[in-house]
DNA sequence: ATACACCTTCCAGTTACTGGAAGGTCAAGG
DNA sequence: CCTTGACCTTCCAGTAACTGGAAGGTGTAT
């Protein structure tokens, strides 16, 4: 197949396809007389095995390591196992940071809209709101 | 004050600082006889609004934007209400995937832990799994 | 004299792509 | 034969927001 149906089927963007092949996640294709990439099935499971990875939050290099360890012969099994973990609490983390980001927002939001809103050098600027979030 | 003392007082690295300069969010200081930045009280308080706004999860676009408008007289209180509320909504959105991606990993975790870990090649292989992620 | 912190510039790298230019290939239609 | 349009190629540059490091000057204390 094609770089456009491999795009298609594997949910990654011909971009990104190429791009990834440049940075040895994609193996090299078969090219055909013509120059064009010629995919087969084994490279739409690597193709997907990465969009997958992606879609839950692996970085590239977890996804390099994961496959070159595959080639390797070794389980990457125990690895992902462990990744995917980590991975996990990362976000709850990440998320723990946003939710409290996000009050402070509201929260500046709502005393904001009390305030004149044309008083650029007052006290009363949500400018100096702003200032005073992380430095005060 | 020097570059050193401007970075503990607002917050930002030197380098970033310096990096702010280099973009415009930031206007080339006053230099002393040795070629050392000079910074006064009123880079200060831009230095300060920028982290402010950074730890609040703004663009540097958004940054300079804001510090235009307040340069050229403009009232950027009412741009800025906007930018909170937009903001806070981005961010909601974005919590709720990471926490439906979060979801997914701890349910792939609790699956693949009752897997056989060296199985490489079965279907029974966390990598399997993982392929079938978002393209199934 | 020398150690040390502090400052300078500049270049390159990070992450994961994306956009666009300039051009070759292939099949169908007129 | 020509054109249109979809599909493919390469390469260069840009994104966001810095960070790291090299190579070197300055200020102060011992």
């Amino acid at each position: 197949m094609h770089i456009g149906e491999l795009a298609k089927r594997s949910g990654l963007s011909e971009k990104t396809i190429r791009y990834y092949e440049s940075i040895g996640i994609l193996p090299p294709p078969q090219r055909g007389s013509n120059g064009y990439r010629e995919f087969d099935e084994q490279n739409l499971e690597r193709a997907r095995f990465a969009a997958g990875a992606r879609s839950l939050g692996f970085s590239l290099d977890d996804i390099t390591e994961i496959l070159a360890m595959q080639h390797r012969g070794e389980t990457p099994c125990r690895t992902v196992l462990n990744l995917i973990e980590q991975k996990a609490n990362q976000i709850a983390e990440h998320v723990r940071l946003l939710q409290q980001m996000e009050k402070e927002l509201r929260q500046l939001y709502k005393l904001a809209s009390n305030f004149p809103i044309e008083d650029i050098d007052g006290k009363d600027c949500i400018c100096h709101l702003v200032k005073e979030q992380k430095a005060g």
